[in-house]
DNA sequence: TATATATGAAACCTTTTGGTGTCACGTCAA
DNA sequence: TTGACGTGACACCAAAAGGTTTCATATATA
């Protein structure tokens, strides 16, 4: 069983990388731009973006000399999807489905 | 800002510990049988449950001489809620539709 | 053309991580 | 009480991770 989903939540684990999202939702950025915003150097960005990429997190186009990276939010589809199969055993959940199955006539939503 | 969501994308990081949660997604499990699920040592197999609870993931209750562990699938809340935020970025429409809206009255170029 | 800019990539270093083996300790049963 | 059982904790190890510096290369621009 090759685990698919590694490479994302590799991705994921580290708090770099995840801010680095956070600010490709608000737009899209060159390796520098991102790298103005950490007191790193760029080349340590650039090893983040890399692992990224490799979670399919993030997309990278040519513009002149100019890499920008770009969100790629779906990348995060196999792990939210995993993460679904766990919804059953929230104890919140479990009162919803119990209250949704006691009021099966009368929903409140 | 400490990150408190670390502990937590750190615990899920790992295949073993991916692995584990969904075993005792199953049934709570002592460490022994935990152990015998996997082809590495029961120290190393420790080792994982204790990167769990520090993540908030499973509980542990002693009974005799023995540790049960115990999913606690409620700890994820805070991975899901990270990840909710993204959301918005999923359908591709959606976010042209933003790039529409924040482009009406404040181009960006 | 000459030079500055933006990036890629490699070598290197330190810390963390995932694994091992060993031993001590509390608990259960004969 | 005496073992066997289930576990915790430690020392140790190799590999991976996160960072640095340095240099090469492609693209803009004066």
């Amino acid at each position: 069983m090759t685990d698919h989903l590694q490479p994302t939540f590799r991705a994921l684990a580290d708090p770099t990388r995840r801010a680095i999202l956070h600010m490709l939702g608000e737009r899209d950025m060159t390796i520098a731009q991102v790298s103005d915003q950490f007191d790193m150097t760029r080349a340590a960005v650039k090893k983040h973006l890399t692992v990224l990429k490799e979670g399919d997190l993030i997309a990278v186009r040519t513009k002149g000399r100019e890499r920008i990276n770009t969100l790629n939010a779906a990348g995060m589809k196999p792990v939210t999807d995993w993460l679904k199969f766990f919804d059953q055993f929230w104890d919140e959940k479990l009162a919803d489905l119990k209250d949704a199955i006691e009021n099966k006539d009368t929903p409140n939503a």
